[in-house]
DNA sequence: TCGTTACTATAATGATCGGTATGAAATTTG
DNA sequence: CAAATTTCATACCGATCATTATAGTAACGA
């Protein structure tokens, strides 16, 4: 019994990790995320929690949102053709909304107050995560001759992150989908070549 | 005429720098600054203006003091020297203190709050300007036939730091040397060969 | 229609933010 | 020495931070 719910929690939660993607952790103030999600104060504490746990909230929801594409991306039959994927869907995601350019997690995973350590901690460990998914699919890449012997995995898959991440900060500082385009196409001129 | 100042500027500006470089621009608090350089609020104040200005001035102390190698690197006979030069001295740099891993000028571009919008712009600027010299070492090292001519000093120079501006990135989360230089070394193997 | 419930919105909490007024201490000038 | 001037440390400023207590109200079961 009681009321029903009168804002939409979704709704509210995208508007939130726009704000979020923009100006990281501290750098949004609730003042910035009411106005956004067009909902008070206290609902959000209701709904989300704290700050904290309210941003944990918005990277998930970035992750199963905005970067669903990397499930798919590892599918790829060939390895060079799941870091292309990585790339360009990263590229366009980096460039699509003028609001929000760059990446959600490298934005907020930089800068920070010592009280931010722990949010910072926690888009570390995504990133962890990620880059790990990505090494493994390398892995399982060489082991079926698709990547030569002495190709190296855990390397290359951190070359790659550092490309992506790298791209997230150009785009930050308002790269244009062309040239991180021209970047993404230099950066697998490097990738080896098969081994049969 | 009047009392001397007791503290020494430089040292005090180079306190404040490694703060700055850890939290980026609105991570660090005057407590923060203050405690750091061993010097009190209105001391600062008189010293370098307000916090933007104290910022810039450790922004330009980064560049003169820990970015110097950047002029040595653009003068290697070869682009490729060039590149080999600014990854490993920026991987030195980047993981050399445990204390402020990463680079200053990233971390402070990411993110934060409108109020901060003019120094996110002070160092999105900075590290154009940077991008700028290496793009031009490029056009000369495709002049001089260094570089083969289809290859695109833009493309080239934006691919570079990319990987340069990712390596800060990792590093901030907790990346070994060790593992950048795995990264640096296959950013390197993409890099053009001699037309000749 | 009524009592209960849980929402909404307002406003206030203590803490901390960047920035500064204040007066004592220190040094040069006369 | 005394007057003038600058730096020092302390304490305070209004604004804003994340968070929450309070009060009002809309929606439910009975």
């Amino acid at each position: 019994m009681g009321r029903h719910r009168e804002f939409d929690v979704e709704k509210a939660l995208d508007a939130i990790l726009c704000v979020f993607w923009s100006k990281g952790y501290e750098g949004a103030s609730y003042t910035d995320l009411t106005e956004a999600a067009g909902v008070e104060r206290p609902a959000l504490y209701s709904a989300f929690g704290n700050k904290e746990a309210l941003f944990a909230h918005a990277l998930d929801r970035y992750y199963e949102r905005y970067l669903n594409y990397i499930p798919d991306a590892l599918q790829k039959p060939t390895s060079r053709e799941v870091a292309a994927h990585m790339l360009y869907n990263a590229i366009d995601l980096n460039t699509r909304y003028p609001k929000h350019t760059g990446c959600f997690n490298i934005t907020g995973l930089l800068a920070g107050s010592n009280d931010a350590e722990p949010v910072r901690q926690m888009l570390i460990d995504v990133r962890a995560r990620g880059e790990a998914l990505f090494r493994e699919r390398l892995e399982r890449a060489k082991a079926e001759g698709d990547l030569p012997e002495t190709a190296k995995p855990d390397a290359l898959a951190a070359y790659l992150m550092a490309v992506l991440h790298g791209m997230a900060v150009q785009a930050k500082a308002g790269f244009s989908r062309e040239t991180l385009e021209a970047v993404a196409e230099q950066a697998l001129a490097t990738w080896p070549a098969k081994s049969s």
